[in-house]
Parts: structure tokens; sequence; C-alpha cells
DNA sequence: CACGAAGCTGTAACCGGTCACAGGACGATA
DNA sequence: TATCGTCCTGTGACCGGTTACAGCTTCGTG
């Protein structure tokens, strides 16, 4: 009797015992590992599963088990920030790679306009995911707080300000990041240093800042409201921004930026402006990812150390699940110094501590 | 034996069955909307919804019904270039966007290295997703044929050369977006002009070069293969072409170049090689996905319409999913001009069709 | 020799949905 | 009044796994 419609069933757990001449819920200890079998059961459990090509449906796995083997990579900024900011593919990757060597599949969801917010919030707030990993949070946004009381396991991509207690996190040392950067300036001469920020209801924007004003104040300078002026990372706010300090802080001798992004679009204004990098203006941003190296000149900038990040937070994560209370973790960065701002004689000198890589 | 977390029951479409003094059946008849239930019912159990907060498990679900409900957007480009590609977040932003519209999630997995290739690829063939969206196939991927062999629905962006009959796909019009791209450099008088494509064993590599030697040959010019250097999309290898095209085409006038990534990188080239932009030399791109704007000089380039891409892609699945044969679909491109070939008296002359907006 | 423990295996219940099918209520029609 | 069709609802089987529990060997020990 051949069927004329060839039926491709999927072998079950149960074609699978038939196969190996045992029972099925023997199957399921072997593949689990769990529980005593004998040697041979476990053989021909095994040579059953490659002769018939049995993979676990994971559906049924999941309903019973509970736990649904995916996490979601959530995302809620503006989606041209998505497109701009290296930082989120290189992140994406590392957590990818992380995930999938656990076994573990990668969600992706994209909460920018409230449509897509309310339903990213049915669907995770019912336990259709083990956990979530949040990305460039922004302390103001109400999903936060909803998915915070619907007891979702969270681990964000730097701390969550105001939920420091209840969201764990993973983030740079952006505080100590900001003033090596700061540090370096001064030790290369720079005493007129302007900073644009991050946004100041994310850790990583207030943290920077926070390290630029540290410096400048340990070697006895004033901060000037003038020299300091908020972007939002993208490189619009870099290039506005990097034209009001101009007008602003004509002077300046300096800019340190919170991101490369930021710090790429002051490139063209400085240029227009006349003023030289790094002769007139030296110039540090921060992350690294890449686009630091393909600029003219090429970036001094603080490394973001994103594959680490992304380890801690796939091991965070896995720790939250398991009932672990919430955790900050920070993670050391390195300034990486290029032709925007090489490294002068302040390599020498033995108030700066820190030093980076000698400029290519 | 105590569970390690304390589960915090869900409702069940049973719990909300009994808070509306219905059957279950009844409640999935109203979730599904399919058959006929009765006004009164449909409302207690909206009722009894709203009240318990009952979401469904979507395991249970897909357990009964044999679909997932999720698609996996798969990535085989090494991961240099998921990072300096901004193609592929673009498109991964739509998708994401379909998809959500859709209540299909969607998972994603990069296949890089060996052991992500194979877990992949028992993944997907294990019938734990709907279908899988493909992301710049490289026809001598032996995980193309697996794929097909396990009869896995699959709608690649592009045509899957070789597999042209069997994986259905959504491509750019890039024939006639390098056609354009090339004739518009003609009718600015450009005479030698070079390109520098992408790989070869990708339909837009292929096409795109297609487009070219269309228009050169149209006119009545003969294709100089010292003209033609291929690159691999990534930006070092569109700085290397270029590099390799002053060498052996110093004359040249023009460069069409496949990707923006890859134009973007000879900017620098021609700088120090002493040949302005676009005044020695025009400079015509291929994407337009952001980067172009950004450039110094802005780039001219062809528009990828990604956009429509990737809503094709998704309509196109769910199609695939359903039995549907295999079908190419072709998105048509738009020439954009900016500072790096701007319009010139082109625009006027009757032979040349089409017009970009006026160069910013 | 009786008995318990250790090692292994099978049965059955359960996870939370979908859906085929049986059947009840009720009005229309013969 | 009997019969039928339409509308609605409930029961129970099933999807493919996991796991509690019971049962069967086999061996060691008092």
């Amino acid at each position: 009797m051949i069927p004329v419609v060839p039926t491709r069933k999927r072998p079950t757990i149960r074609d699978v015992a038939r196969e190996a001449g045992v029972s099925y819920a023997t199957v399921s200890r072997v593949l689990n590992g769990r529980e005593w079998v004998s040697p041979e059961a476990v053989r021909s459990v095994r040579d059953a599963i490659a002769r018939t090509g049995y993979t676990a449906n994971p559906h049924a796995r999941s309903l019973a088990t509970g736990r649904s083997g995916s996490i979601a990579f959530l995302l809620t900024e503006p989606q041209h920030l998505l497109f701009s900011d290296p930082n989120f593919s290189v992140l994406l990757r590392r957590v990818a790679q992380a995930l999938s060597d656990r076994e573990q599949t990668l969600i992706l969801m994209i909460a920018a306009t409230p449509e897509e917010r309310s339903r990213t919030f049915n669907y995770l707030s019912g336990g259709h995911v083990d956990g979530v990993l949040l990305v460039s949070p922004h302390s103001g946004d109400p999903l936060l707080g909803h998915l915070v009381r619907a007891e979702v396991p969270i681990v964000a991509c730097g701390r969550v300000l105001g939920y420091e207690q209840v969201i764990s996190s993973v983030a740079a040392d952006d505080r100590s990041g900001g003033r090596s950067a700061a540090e370096h300036l001064l030790a290369a001469g720079c005493r007129k240093i302007a900073m644009i920020t991050g946004p100041q209801d994310t850790s990583g924007g207030v943290d920077r800042l926070q390290g630029y004003t540290d410096a400048l104040i340990a070697h006895g300078l004033d901060i000037e409201p003038a020299r300091i002026v908020h972007g939002d990372w993208s490189r619009e706010s870099g290039a506005a921004a990097m034209r009001i300090l101009l007008d602003r802080a004509p002077d300046l001798d300096a800019v340190f930026v919170a991101s490369d992004s930021m710090a790429a679009a002051t490139l063209p204004v400085l240029r227009e402006a006349g003023r030289r990098v790094p002769d007139d203006v030296r110039v540090v941003g921060f992350d690294d990812t890449g686009l630091a190296e393909t600029l003219d000149p090429t970036l001094s900038t603080v490394h973001h150390p994103l594959d680490r990040i992304a380890e801690e937070m796939v091991r965070l994560l896995t720790d939250v699940v398991a009932g672990r209370t919430p955790l900050s973790i920070t993670v050391p960065t390195t300034l990486v110094l290029r032709e925007s701002s090489p490294a002068g004689t302040d390599a020498a000198r033995p108030d700066f501590r820190w030093i980076g890589p000698e400029p290519t």
C-alpha cells in the first residue's frame, strides 16, 4: 500500500521507543540523562534515534516542563537608533552566540510604537519566555514598571535608574571610562574640555558624565555648564551638540563625546568650523565598536566591552530565572588611543595611571 | 520535591471556563472566533478573561495545532558583516515589525561557525519554526541544500543562484538599479566607468554588475576587465578594490560600487590618492540605508527598498508555509543623487529616462 | 532464607490547548 | 404531533513530551 500523499510525520518519542524496544519513558530518560538507565537501553535508544532521525518537539517539552527554552531580546529604542548604533548589533550578535551555546533560542522583540509595546508586554508577561534581556533601558519607560510588577525575569544592559534594587543589570564601568577619557585629555594638556553626554535617564549617559566631572574636579578645575551639552546617542544629536558647543564655548580645546556615533558626527562639524583634529581640538569617543577605526581621523575612544557584557547578561539571566535576587555587575572599560587624540607625553607621567595601546 | 522556582500558576483555559460558567471548548471557540457562539457566552468569556488576566499558552497551542507561530530570521554571513552592513539591521527591523503585526514571533539565528550551522540545521529541520527567512544567501552554502531537502519553507532576500526553482525569494531589481546608476554616470559624461562588485555567488552581486554592463554595451562601450574588481560587501574589500582600481585603471572617471559600505571605504582612498569626488571621480553606491547621507561627500546611490522587501518576504513566507510553489518577486529600485555624483545636464536629456531628486 | 536496597523499566497522569463529534434547545414545517 | 434544520454547547480524544509512582530483578546482608 503506497500512500498517495507521502505524509511525512516526524517521529515521536514513542516511535523511537518502539524502534528501540523500550518504553517511551526510558527514551525520555535517555534524552534527559536524569535517572538510572542500563547501558544497553541507552545504546539501543541512541541507535533508534539515529535511525529515525528523531528530534524532540520543543513545544511538547515546554508544555510539560513549564520552561520555554527561549529568552527575549527586547529593544525599546526608536528605530533610527537601532540602525545607526553599532552597539545594538554587536550586543545582539554576542547574546545570540551565548544563548546558542546554551541551546536556548533568542526571540527578538522590538517595542517602539505603542501598539508594539502593549503586544510585547502581553507576550512577555504571559510567561512565553523564560526571561528578558533589555537593551538601553530608559528609566521613564512605563513598560519597565509593568514588567517588574508582572515578575518577569529581567536583565538589563546598563543599570536601570530607579530600579537598581529590582532589575538585575550588567554595565560597563562607565564612570571609570569617562574618568580615564577626561584624565587622558587633561594629561595631554587640555584645560577647556567640553563634553557631549548621553541621555540623562540612562546609566551610561549619567555615569560617563560623572566620570568626566570626577576627573576635572580631581584636577582642581571648575565644571563649566556651557561646556556640557546633552545628546541622545544619535549622530544628528552629536552634530547639533557640537554646533552648540562651538557657539557657546568656542575656546574649547577638547571634546569628550559619550558615544562614537555622536563623536563621528562632530568631526565634519569641526572640520567645517576650521578646527583641526587633534591639533586644535582633541576628540575622544566612547564605544569602540568598529566605527571608530573607520573615521578620518581615526577616533580615540573608550572601549565598551560588549563581548563580556553579553556573556554576563546571559549568565546572570539564568540565575535570575532560577530565583536569584537582583544583582548589578560592572565590567571594566579600556581607553584606546588613536589619531583624534593620540598619546602624548602623559604616558610617562606618574599621575596618569591608565595607559592605552600606542596609536596606530 | 520542591520546585526550584515558586511557579505562580497562570490561569488556564479551564479557569476561565469555570469563571465564565461555560465549558473550556467554548472558551477556545471564543478565542479563535471560529464557530457559532452565543453573544452572551462571548461576553461572559471575555469578561472572565479580563478578570483572570488570562493569556493563552503558546506551547500548548503549538502542540495542538502543529504550528509554532514563529519564524526564524537566519543570518549566515560572517559576523563582521553583520556589524558593518546596515542592510541587515534595517531588514531585521522591518521584518520584526511585519511579523509582530501578524502575531508571529521572530527567532533570530546566526549560523556563522560550523557548530552554529549544524545546530541551526537541526533546529530548523526539526519543525520548530513555521518557516525561515534567509538573508543574503550564498549559493555555495551547503546549509541551503540541506534545508531544501528537509522541505523547510524558505523565503530568501535575493534570488538564490542555482535554487531559483525551489527557494522563493524577494529581491530588489538589482539589474535595473545597476543599469540606472551606470546610465546616470554615462549621461554625466563619464566614459571610463569602473565598478566594484559584490560577491559573484549572490544575486545582488551578479545582477548589479549585469546592469552596469547592460548600460555600457547599450551605449556602445566596451567592457574593460581591468575596470571591474570584485568585493565581498565589506568596507575593507571596498578600500582594497579601490586601490587595485587606481593601480590597474588610473584613468577612471567614475566608480559604481555595489554597496554603500564598500563605497564609503573608497572615499578616503580616493582622497589620499588626490582624486576629488565628484570633480575627478564620480562615485555612486548602492543601498541608501542611512550611511550614504552621513558621508563626506554625501553619496549618490541606488535606493534598496528594504521596507517593501521585508513586507513581501513575510507575505510570501505565509504563502509558502501554506504550500504555495516557489516564486520570485522583484521590487523596483530608485536612484538617489547626492554630492558624490550630482545630477548634471543629463536630467534634461531625452535619452535619460530616470531622474532622481535634486542633490541636497 | 528472609528481607531490604539498589538498579532499571513501564504505566499512567498531567501540562494546556484544539477540534471532531454527539447532542440539546428551539423554531419552522409537514 | 413528528420531523427536521439551525444554532449552540459539552465531552473526550489527542498533540508529544515529563515525571511520580509502582513493580520487577538482582544482589548483599543479618
